[in-house]
DNA sequence: ACGCCATTGACCACACTGGTCATTTCATGC
DNA sequence: GCATGAAATGACCAGTGTGGTCAATGGCGT
């Protein structure tokens, strides 16, 4: 006689594969809807009422693409782990050593991820803070390893020996980091005013680099 | 025969005078936990009962101290504008024209509104976003004023011929306050592992001195 | 014209909502 | 120790919204 203990229920968090199916825009469409739901309620108040009707499907479809809430949420953190490295870090150019052009760059792809799902960033940030016990752990251990491996990456090679003597490195990093943030939300905000993605960038870049120049007349010998 | 018309329903937002009975202690719990909760949720969402839960007191008495969620809700916009008016505004020394002693000095400040209700800051921010129909017309009324004297009264008589020839201001002074709610949003993750808050504010001000030297360094001539 | 499967939305049991109010608890004066 | 009024309670209510289901429908390829 044997006795036999689940100790730990296998991860059935298979997509359906329907889902993958669907034409591109519509895919997107789904996601996006899903996302912003998740971004503005969290996991438990996200309402998938309020998600069919923002993707224009019905409530049967999403269920066909999706087992239930859980494999949904589960997919779009996979999916935007996905989009993070594969159009983020793995564009970022190691041979470029200077942290203000490195910073730059890795803005304009920003601004391109952006344009195609919105509100990904805001996703995998906002998940960290997720509490549902059903997604708190998955998360935990998906999304954190992204972040070490972004923090890692995006300073690796850099040439540190243009600061200055005497400042502290890590507080003027800092400093950047936070002024980009501050400076992105600005740009979000005005985004949604030009038709154009090109012609915004460039107008971003233009203006961005009157922040840069102040922080580097600061920063650097 | 006169034919009256309500064009305008006066607004009977009147506080039940009971809360005010309360002992102030009391007042602050039942003040935060609803402060907490329509941050984390907006109006529309907030419930009642996460609020009464957290508070320590019963359904009835919420419901006693207030007409109803919305006359609560309305409460704590004006006992937040109330705060921020008497504890901050009022208390900004016009005679102190370095930008960066003014900054310092509203930071210090800002530390000991949070030590007291740790939310009203947020919870004002936040309910600029508010989208519920039933309180957002009031909240525009009584808000967005408040932030424009702040921004006002903020920058007042500040000397800006320290600034470098050359260097744009606004910018400059943009940069300073994203640095500054950075550097606040760490600050307050930290506080929490510190029993005294003098103790915390020393340590605060001395560690924000040298972010503060960073940029005055690139500021000023 | 048929078969097949993607799509639909009415429907379900249930959780939770803002608000009420009869009842209990408490503080006070005597 | 008792009477009295005020303050606090939480079971209760009708209504709304939930995640998820599934018989019916639609439309496409042949």
């Amino acid at each position: 006689m044997t006795i036999s203990v689940k100790l730990q229920r296998k991860e059935t968090t298979t997509i359906n594969s329907n889902f993958h199916k669907l034409k591109p825009e519509k895919k997107e469409l789904i996601i996006n809807a899903a996302i912003k739901e998740f971004v503005r309620n969290g996991f438990d108040k996200a309402s998938t009422n309020e998600i069919v009707k923002e993707a224009k499907i019905s409530k049967g479809s999403l269920f066909n693409y999706f087992n239930n809430k859980k494999d949904l949420y589960v997919f779009l953190i996979d999916h935007g782990i996905h989009v993070i490295e594969k159009h983020l870090y793995e564009k970022i150019d190691l041979d470029e050593t200077d942290l203000f052009k490195r910073i730059e760059k890795i803005g304009w792809q920003k601004l391109h991820i952006h344009s195609k799902y919105p509100h990904v960033f805001d996703f995998l940030a906002s998940s960290i803070q997720e509490e549902s016990p059903e997604v708190k752990d998955i998360i935990k251990q998906k999304v954190d390893p992204v972040y070490e491996r972004g923090t890692e990456i995006i300073f690796k090679h850099i040439d540190y020996s243009k600061f200055r003597e005497g400042i502290d490195i890590e507080k003027a990093i800092e400093i950047l980091n936070w002024t980009m943030f501050g400076f992105g939300d600005k740009a979000i905000k005005q985004i949604n005013t030009f038709e154009d993605i090109g012609e915004f960038g460039d107008q971003y870049l233009k203006e961005w680099e009157l922040y840069s120049e102040i922080l580097k007349n600061s920063f650097y010998k």
